[in-house]
DNA sequence: CTGTTAGCGCATTCAG
DNA sequence: CTGAATGCGCTAACAG
């Protein structure tokens, strides 16, 4: 059914009718309610794309995808996009995912603008000097960041307070004692990563004590490289009496690595781990109970939606910044050293 | 840059330019060439709205995510979701995340179709009698179905040997010794999750086993549930030594009841996951690496899109059956039956 | 091989 | 308060 044929069913004009349905000013109460009613009964529902190419806004938001399987479709991407599409449907809009052809991941974006398709754009993972986030912002191009860059010219983003989040847990764990804490985080490059390595090291600076960097380890999120790293870590001598590990992912394998080598969990070794609060998998309810930095994620792509939406209402990007803090909730998986037994 | 701005500068009118772009057969060589590179060099893309206004199609197809967060928002979705995109992005079509609202699903299922934002559906997480294939089969809307149900009316669908699966898993077990298994699967009503327990009660039956009724839970995927019902199966005289476990994030709060019950796992108790693939969580890093029966929900994703394609382009529903084997892949948390040692 | 013309379905001037 | 006419940018007959 389109406007004209439900117009003519009523015996109005399709302007009238497109009027009551839009909910302009101007019409008559009466004659709203009879083409609303018209337009509930048969199941009347304007046309998206005539009515963006009417209107010229598009009424989705785009996020790219990376092609490559490895890096950043992690648990944490499902988590966000829920955020992100919860928010959206409050503004009946839609979340445009579009995967990023060739690694040529800028072209991916330019492409995505220049064929108007989506009215904003949500950018996750930057690096310091993200050249996505500097072509966006040169082209004026509506985004918001999650995350941020070192990048001057103004623009809108969201971020955590990584650096705050691994200060607040390696100092806890030094207060408790431990002289050798060491951290497994996601790759070099990304900001995030940066900000929680210069938080561990402000920790460790702050008390005067050195920083062994075999210590910090970057690499990919996943219970793999946790397990393999803090088999490494462990194997030295001295070995870490902590680690603090970037994810969940991380998280598990660290566990495992550190049962594996015999050491008692939370008391000869203790771990913290940074957690997005996933539904299906939940720090209170491991064994020991996981000591976490805690922040939503899926929190966090709700409100950026928001964030975008006011960028496309006009509200200029330099008022657009929100440093979330970071909850350090304490469980068993950390505590005071406790020399082995044996 | 638009269509006409193109055209003019070229001295040609807008048709031949977009005959040149969109690859007509009847353009000269030399003339295309030229088009392209003015295309290229002014950065042309045409306005995708208009496009699809004028072509009929939207170039975008639709997935519905439930609002709510509990059950089906987990890794699986975002493993699928990267195979959907991975494969449309070949046919450079839009995936459009539209969230469920009001818990009224067929009403959003309705208000995606009306509303002409994508020109078909893809439905997961079916159930027996899904009423979302019911109305979208009598509305004659193209959809693919991850799943399968007992409607009889003919429509697409791709699925993978559940009952296969289960069957082949249990079957192992039996015949290593085992004589009490049981399994933790997603939610009843959802067709995957009967059709694994009709493999699993197929098993037994084949074997003239009885089946107890106590071993086989239907709960949501998560640790927590895994943990807490292979407590209660293990908390059991005689408790099962062997526990199937419907998801990799069941399996790991499996592992974890079974440690804390001071069980060893793969010989006092042995553990048979359903492995959905998940870069960040791989079955053969865990200790003991676990055994799985795999098959890769990615795979699947992409497969789904290619079918719809294929429905699009007019291909009668009633071809598009697939049903994908599942591996069963030995590792060691699995294994004859080892009496405790105490 | 190329250009002219007429919609695609809607929102919005501008008149009534 | 309502309606008729115009255009959003593009593609697809229909002519040349």
């Amino acid at each position: 059914m389109k406007l004209k044929e439900l117009a003519d069913q009523l015996g109005l004009s399709q302007t009238t009718v497109s009027r009551a349905l839009n909910g302009y000013p101007e019409v008559n109460k009466a004659t709203r309610e009879r083409v609303s009613e018209a337009a509930l009964k048969f199941g009347y529902s304007a046309n998206a794309n005539a009515r963006r190419l009417a209107i010229g806004r598009i009424g989705a938001i785009g996020i790219l995808m990376p092609r490559d399987r490895s890096e950043r479709f992690g648990p944490h991407t499902s988590e966000f996009f829920s955020g992100l599409a919860e928010q959206l449907s409050l503004h009946e809009m839609d979340l445009l995912m579009s995967p990023s052809i060739n690694n040529d991941e800028l072209a991916a974006y330019r492409r995505l603008i220049s064929s108007k398709r989506v009215d904003g754009i949500i950018v996750t993972g930057p690096t310091l000097m993200d050249e996505r986030v500097a072509m966006l912002t040169e082209a004026k191009f509506p985004f918001v960041l999650h995350g941020r860059t070192n990048i001057a010219a103004p623009h809108a983003w969201l971020d955590i307070d990584n650096a705050g989040a691994f200060r607040q847990a390696t100092s806890h764990l030094l207060d408790l004692g431990h002289r050798h804490v060491a951290m497994i985080d996601g790759l070099k490059g990304h900001t995030f990563s940066e900000h929680r390595e210069m938080g561990y090291r402000e920790a460790l600076v702050e008390r005067g004590l050195p920083v062994d960097p075999r210590f910090i380890v970057h690499e990919r999120f996943s219970d793999e490289t946790g397990f393999h790293e803090a088999q490494r870590l462990l194997s030295y001598a001295p070995h870490p009496t902590a680690i603090l590990a970037g994810s969940m992912m991380t998280a598990l394998g660290v566990f495992r690595a550190i049962r594996s080598k015999g050491y008692e969990l939370g008391k000869e070794v203790s771990v913290i781990a940074h957690d997005d609060v996933f539904p299906y998998l939940n720090a209170s309810n491991m064994v020991p109970a996981m000591t976490t930095t805690r922040s939503s994620i899926r929190s966090a792509g709700s409100r950026i939606a928001e964030l975008l939406v006011r960028v496309l209402d006009g509200e200029p990007v330099e008022n657009i910044h929100e440093i979330w803090p970071v909850e350090l909730v304490l469980r068993q998986s950390s505590g005071p050293p406790i020399a082995p037994r044996r």
